[in-house]
DNA sequence: TTGTATGCGTTATCAT
DNA sequence: ATGATAACGCATACAA
């Protein structure tokens, strides 16, 4: 049996029965071929471990795929928001979908359907590759950027981030600043980068002003509200209490608020409380949220850019980018023990308007 | 000039100087065309006035169009997870794009576009169709549903709304149980069908009351928060201010919440306040908002469906569906000059229909 | 028939 | 030169 030097589209052709450029029609998914031919062609590809001699600029379906691992309302809507303004002026469409927590993992068919389809490039959020997949987008030659990414960016792979770490640091110091020395932390999962990144500059925080983090303090959470709530009810029971409350994520903040409700506390003269993220909505919780403003929208519309320029073919600047995050200072954060009734009963008493009654 | 009976693709396909498989594929979208040829025969298309003799079953891409006007944060969000949800396990992507407000009028160059990449249906949120986009999408077969749409919606084009009349009329009928007889409401942008059907419906509550409505208790506003506080602080400046606020959008409830607040008013002891469409955040405000619930994913999951039933050549059942709004009872409603504080929410009884207002 | 759609080869062209 | 792609037409299959 012969060697063959390396396997090239004539020798498939001739063994297909094809004629060259059919094979190259099915190589660049274009519609030109019957489905019988493609898959025996397919086959032969597979077969002969065919690879394409050159850098493959494979034809523009002007698509681009954004990809969410489970549509979560307001933080997907400000990611879409920012990749729509990206792609406004640009004639490209964006295919949305979402897959389950679950599903990200396994065989990927979503995967494959988008590299069935054809499409320009792929943003994904929230998530992360596993090798096979990269391989099979390095293959087809199919541009990845990744939107705050869960795992450790791989240099090899393009993402946009924000300043989690400093993020997490500004929102204890400004704690620290108002005299708060009993500081929680209610983090996301472990697995996220994101959540650790928050974490450990809200330890660095501490630690730089001679804190110490007892363990308690220290709480999981999975960024949505019940975890909040959960792990809120878990720091009040503490012998000592924290005076101010760091949630990673402002759905969590909410579900800290309900429970501090619940326990007939007020914000921010018992217990004040940060958020991370800075969603719309938190402006209309009462007391408006004190939180780290990520600015969702406009990584999503930076990472949309750079994918648009990867699409183009042109190098990136860089292939890791971090937009920074702000401290929005609002109403959920006050020096501690301006005034401490622990446990008032269902007597109710309003005050100030300002203040959110406890029942 | 001589009179052609009919244009046929050989016509074009002579006058464009090429064979009539290429008239053919530019017909159908294919790739196989130079951009230059490919323009030179559309041009030719549209002078002929080119008509398919034959119901034409255009090859499908796969792809359906969802189309904002304006992409507003929740509301478009619970839009967009219902048409996922749809979605999920047929096989066609979904090509998300807002036009901005204005855009949406003039010449539609988004429809262009949109039918230049081609797409197997188009589901057009909160907007219209000028007869002109309506002629150019029945040319190429392009079914179509529109969500909530603006205007009157018209028999032959399928859409799916939501009993805004209803809502409107339970919203106020609540208000009017709990004993208020000042009861004002803000309104949304008059163009908008839903918006006229829930003043309507809060007209109607009333006179069948038999309660007279004062022109200064009917309020101009535009669906946003802004504008629910603005109308507020006029109601409020009113020599006979009102017990009640109907907020025909929850996002402007939240700006009703603010005005109030802002003026050291309680909610719902001093004024009681009902919104409309039952957005996530509603439940998180503070007090909850006692509000008309619109199943907003429900009706995008249902237009979807429909969409594909005609992508796929299937009759519809019915071209108009209104799906059904409820009332949901929370926190932010009570008999006027109530002293009482509503029952303390515990947790998750905010979803509750129960009764936390008690007589 | 006549009109239209599809599969695939021919030819020219582009990139290395 | 050689591998690969792009544009177009031929032959044919299918529809009314």
């Amino acid at each position: 049996m012969a060697e063959r030097a390396r396997a090239t589209i004539a020798t498939i052709a001739r063994e297909a029965g094809v004629s060259v450029p059919t094979v190259s029609k099915v190589l660049n998914n274009r519609g030109d071929v019957a489905p019988q031919t493609r898959r025996r062609v397919e086959d032969l590809l597979v077969k002969h471990r065919y690879r394409r001699r050159t850098a493959t600029r494979t034809t523009r379906t002007g698509l681009i795929d954004l990809v969410f691992v489970d549509l979560h309302g307001q933080w997907s809507a400000e990611v879409l928001r920012g990749v729509e303004e990206a792609t406004q002026r640009a004639d490209v469409g964006v295919v949305v979908s979402a897959v389950k927590g679950q599903e990200a993992r396994p065989h990927g068919h979503w995967l494959r359907r988008i590299m069935a389809r054809g499409s320009d490039g792929l943003l994904l959020v929230l998530s992360d590759l596993s090798p096979d997949q990269r391989s099979q987008l390095a293959d087809v030659g199919m541009p990845v950027v990744l939107v705050d990414p869960v795992g450790v960016p791989d240099a090899e792979i393009a993402s946009v981030g924000a300043t989690n770490w400093r993020g997490g640091m500004a929102a204890t110091q400004h704690l620290i600043e108002l005299g708060h020395s009993r500081i929680a932390v209610i983090g996301g999962p472990p697995a996220y980068l994101c959540s650790r990144a928050r974490l450990d500059g809200y330890r660095s925080a501490l630690e730089r002003a001679g804190l110490t983090v007892p363990a308690e303090y220290v709480r999981q959470g999975d960024f949505l509200s019940a975890s909040g709530h959960r792990e809120t009810m878990a720091l009040l029971d503490l012998d000592e209490p924290p005076t101010a409350i760091f949630a990673c994520a402002d759905q969590m903040a909410m579900g800290v608020y309900e429970a501090l409700f619940d326990r007939g506390l007020r914000v921010p003269q018992d217990v004040s409380v940060v958020g991370f993220d800075d969603l719309a909505q938190t402006r209309w919780a009462v007391p408006p949220l004190t939180t780290v403003r990520q600015p969702l929208t406009e990584m999503a519309a930076v990472a949309t850019r750079m994918l648009l320029q990867l699409v183009a073919g042109e190098e990136l600047d860089s292939t890791r980018l971090e937009l920074t995050t702000d401290l929005v200072r609002r109403s959920s954060t006050a020096p501690p023990g301006a005034a401490a009734p622990p446990e008032p009963a269902a007597g109710e008493a309003a005050e100030e308007p300002g203040a959110p009654v406890g029942a």
